[in-house]
DNA sequence: TTGCTCCTCACGTCACGTGAGGTGGC
DNA sequence: TTGCTCCTCACGTCACGTGAGGTGGC
């Protein structure tokens, strides 16, 4: 190996897609450093070290600290760094799961207020709906409290300890149809829409209706819903689900935020 | 809601799982306020603003910027929330497939280090191989250069124009077995270990020998292969396939590096 | 008084990016 | 001389983390 071999680190650089800073940042923390330098304090690449140059730009997109790169390649045995090496597999198997998540989630969140842009806001409707997972949670106990929140922070604080998931968007569970006309600001559970969960929203008829307004403000839509019910001769039962699907996240307005109450119907005989 | 329903920053870091320091920072860059501020200037959240952190906890966890997600809180429209949302779902899916990839590249070098590991150095070995894809660099042209590296450099250029991904390990290919005999420094092309390349190398049964030295050195390794063949009735035939198992990624000592030469063969009748 | 929580600077950290000011060969 | 590449400080940036020093209610 001569010097004609080597690179530049303008040409090194080029060609191993990686800006010239880093290279210099790498070589003063100690982690990659040229082959050799020049009379000049040149920086001078060998073309073979694109391998390990390559597979440090591989470990660092993946978020691996600069410290951790350079522990390897200091005492470098292929066991240590075979070792590391397994251990990335394994970091990066949960890495894969927690962005599955997350896509989750954004779809998620996406889909709510998709749907409440297309939501007819003062029609009630009939609509063939799909199964949806959901995570119940505890049932609630509003108890003495006056209001809503407690019961809502008691949810989110039990949360931690089973298996609901926040990051999605939370919706109001009402086991039975009374419970719902009674006072559809106390729903009996909360839920999480985890596409993961075992409860599984049933597939099948549902009488959508829409209403604007702040957390547990519903007006008269309970009363408008069964109307039509009645009107189009059909039978409401349980459970009940309540979604927002625009609120805080996609509107400032607290007075313009859109629930979807969706109520399971059969056709009357 | 009154006070009584606001938690204190400590509360509310808590029960969101974020840190005090945090939720601090995105006040001061107006990313996230607190619902109330009280008379003693303490910062006071709702329990309904968990629905927010948590979207901008996931955000942020996928490397989303701040001054992006203020973006999309400031001028709150669903339309454009459902944009960005939709956005970061494509910018999901490209993520995945380069983790996926950055795992790939992880697991090609692990498992060619543990086979380094495995290795009987000295012996010459029949073992049954399976298929294995790889990507196949254009034909080298070592023309009048005295040194192997210049035709290495023109590899790695080229795979920026062709589908080369300089990420897995590189290999060597001989596409005959004369080739590799005459000048087992000069491959007729180099490959890269790509599990999604289309070129295979063939499953079935191979001649395995192992040398240590730095590139290009092969001591007598062609010799005692075709030797080993003759003693047990074998036939080689090209293509031959040499990869690096232990490098400068594994070892620092350049005389340990560990390469593998993998020739097909049949019985002889 | 002690203990606890909260506040606001201010400075540190990580992995670079970005000039500023100077060198050296054609 | 001009143009190009390289060098070394030095300071900026992003998203916080970490004290320091002070407040306020039980």
């Amino acid at each position: 190996m001569d010097n004609s071999d080597l690179l530049s680190i303008k040409e090194f650089a080029e060609f191993a897609g990686i800006k010239q800073s880093a290279l210099r940042y790498y070589d003063e923390i100690g982690v990659f450093s040229p082959a050799s330098r020049g009379e000049n304090n040149y920086r001078y690449y060998s073309p073979i070290q694109i391998t390990t140059i390559k597979l440090i730009n591989v470990l660092t997109e993946l978020g691996i600290p600069l410290s951790q790169i350079k522990e390897m390649g200091k005492g470098r045995t292929p066991k240590r760094a075979m070792e590391l090496l397994a251990q990335q597999e394994q970091n990066l198997d949960t890495q894969l799961l927690q962005l599955q998540a997350a896509y989750a989630v954004i779809h998620a969140f996406r889909s709510n207020i998709q749907n409440g842009l297309l939501a007819g806001e003062q029609e009630i409707t009939l609509q063939e709906m799909a199964q949806q997972p959901m995570v119940l949670g505890p049932e609630n106990d509003f108890g003495d409290d006056k209001y809503f929140f407690k019961t809502f922070i008691r949810f989110c604080n039990s949360a931690q300890y089973s298996r609901i998931n926040l990051n999605f968007p939370v919706g109001g569970y009402f086991s039975t149809l009374e419970s719902f006309l009674q006072s559809p600001s106390r729903p009996t559970n909360f839920y999480s829409q985890d596409p993961g969960g075992t409860f599984k929203k049933a597939a099948g008829k549902y009488l959508v209706g829409y209403t604007r307004g702040y957390y547990g403000q519903f007006g008269n839509l309970p009363e408008r819903m069964l109307a039509y019910a009645g009107e189009h001769n059909l039978v409401c039962h349980g459970p009940v689900y309540e979604i927002y699907l625009l609120d805080e996240i996609s509107i400032s307005d607290t007075d313009q935020y859109l629930s979807q109450i969706s109520i399971p119907v059969s056709r009357k005989r």
